[in-house]
DNA sequence: TACTACTATATAGTTACACTGAGTAGACGA
DNA sequence: TCGTCTACTCAGTGTAACTATATAGTAGTA
């Protein structure tokens, strides 16, 4: 749809991945369909699993790898509490760069 | 007032500036000073700079020096027809991510 | 004169993140 | 057997904001 996006999702995709995961557990390939699913259909597995590895690096996500019937088992994330505090962090920043980017839209 | 916003400006901040620019010519230090006043606090005179001159670079502007009579000259900045089209896009692009957000916040 | 502060630009180096591209591997149907 | 979908990993690349520092003009004031 829209050319390249890449540098505009520096910072916000991480937010994504995070508030996906705040709605259940899931795993990489999932959340990777979901956000394809949104409107980021650029988006591919290797992005996502890069930031999968960074949350789970910085501990703020647990996993837990289940066998799949559709393939090869899935390494399952889900939110800790430092997880739940970086997502509320996360749409904080979203909230005040949105409307100071109104702001600045409607030539204040 | 909110910590390290630097990931979430990446891609922002540029369009911030063309769209500063486009409002009637104007030079780093004025473009800092305005950024400041919207919210964006912690944003230097050094990182503007940096994005200037990658406008000027990508000839997406053009620049004037003009004496001031408050300190050294001025590098004044005034989009191009290429500076105008990119600042279109920018806000093209900042409303599909913008929409795209608000459909995750509101848990479509 | 020296200092402090404000105005004004420049740039080399760092960091963080999304992305690219390639590889591995299981399940399943044609 | 081959292709396709599912599923994960990881080394390397590119880009943009940021850090830190340097340079310099103007002007007030101690």
């Amino acid at each position: 749809m829209l050319e390249n996006l890449t540098e505009m999702l520096k910072g916000v995709l991480e937010g994504c991945v995070l508030e996906l995961i705040s709605r259940g557990e899931t795993y990489g390939y999932e959340i990777t369909r979901r956000l394809n699913a949104l409107g980021f259909s650029d988006v591919v597995e290797g992005t996502v699993y890069t930031i999968l590895v960074r949350l789970e690096k910085n501990r703020l996500v647990d996993t837990e790898k289940k066998p799949s019937d559709m393939g090869p088992p899935r390494k399952f994330f889900v939110l800790n509490d430092a997880g739940r505090e970086k997502l509320r962090m996360f749409w904080e920043k979203w909230a005040f760069i949105s409307s100071k980017m109104n702001e600045l839209k409607e030539r204040k």
